[in-house]
DNA sequence: GTCTATACGGCGATAGAC
DNA sequence: GTCTATCGCCGTATAGAC
């Protein structure tokens, strides 16, 4: 189907252009021409920019939940959230040229203001929830299991963001190591599901 | 003088724009409006808009060194430091709203690539340099001293993209608060300066 | 030094032929 | 469904009167 097929270009360039130049610095054109579609056909798939936008969002969220899918054969959870956090590792070079494709995004749309900001942000919200479901199989309260799993988000995010700065892999690296390091000590919570 | 009060008149403009809208989605028009400047004027003070950039940068600078000035009468680099993360406290709630002034600006200065990225990068550059040095002073070596650094910068950034991508100012304030634990329990160093 | 008017380019979006 | 041509707007930067 060569409908189907330039939709997913357009997709797969877009992801890439909004990761590597940001989304308010990547035009209509840039994204045509990348996925080697006339500018003008880009409109026939995509309403505006801003639609555009959401579709890579939820194939985005559509990744990280099929990256996610594969951990969940592994009987522990406290051994799921380390190899969750190991996967990291592999898009180590990529974040430290151009930071994390969702935590850029969320901090652009949100300055733009309108909906686009909560469009961005729900590969967020659905990776925070499913580390929050493995805490609480670990048997922590539910509020102990919110915390950890912001420690594991903004402790990567804040990595990357430095490493992009200073265009140093290092710190992604260390943050890595610490959190698997963390997790591995981890006494295992007390409460069934913090009862 | 008149012209230093419309150049400084710019410059708080051109501040305040760039954390709130972004610098990408700023214009020199609505720095100029919003410093009740005349759009052509502006390009007196400053050749271009990545002249401002730069320009409000090393602004960022000089107040987040003045502000670290206080904290050096404080004997105990330990006190310096918890003093440093307290003193985030007072901006939780802007940086909930729009994110880290400077995060915010390294990560649109790499996306667009230049010299920009590094200029944007000079707060956070010194900011370590300061850590580091209370940490070198606490009796660690250099390298635990940077780590340590990096750990208190990236948690802080971490935390504030969570807090804005969900409009949560609870992230912020918890990190504080874990930082400030951690710093408080933290056995000092043993080397002199890691020697 | 100050301000107005405008040149010039780029971008989002559309019209309409095929 | 596909593609070309183009409209209309906005942004940076400059020219040049005062």
């Amino acid at each position: 189907m060569v409908q189907a097929d330039k939709r997913e270009r357009l997709i797969q360039a877009a992801d890439g252009l909004f990761h590597q130049k940001g989304f308010e610095h990547t035009s209509i054109a840039d994204v045509a021409s990348a996925a080697e579609v006339p500018l003008g056909n880009v409109y026939y798939y995509f309403k505006t920019r801003g639609d555009l936008m959401r579709t890579v969002s939820e194939h985005r969220l559509a990744s990280a939940r099929a990256r996610r899918e594969g951990l969940n054969a592994l009987p522990s959870p406290r051994d799921r959230l380390i190899a969750w956090v190991n996967s990291f590792e592999d898009s180590t070079e990529e974040c430290t040229a151009y930071g994390c494709p969702i935590g850029s995004l969320c901090l652009e749309a949100n300055k733009l203001g309108g909906p686009m900001a909560k469009d961005a942000s729900v590969v967020f919200r659905d990776s925070l929830e499913w580390m929050r479901k493995q805490f609480l199989e670990m048997g922590f309260a539910d509020r102990m299991a919110r915390e950890y799993a912001a420690r594991i988000l903004g402790g990567r995010q804040g990595s990357i963001l430095l490493a992009n700065t200073f265009k140093e892999p290092e710190y992604i690296r260390l943050e890595i190591a610490r959190l698997r390091k963390w997790l591995g000590e981890l006494p295992a919570g007390k409460g069934r599901n913090g009862k």
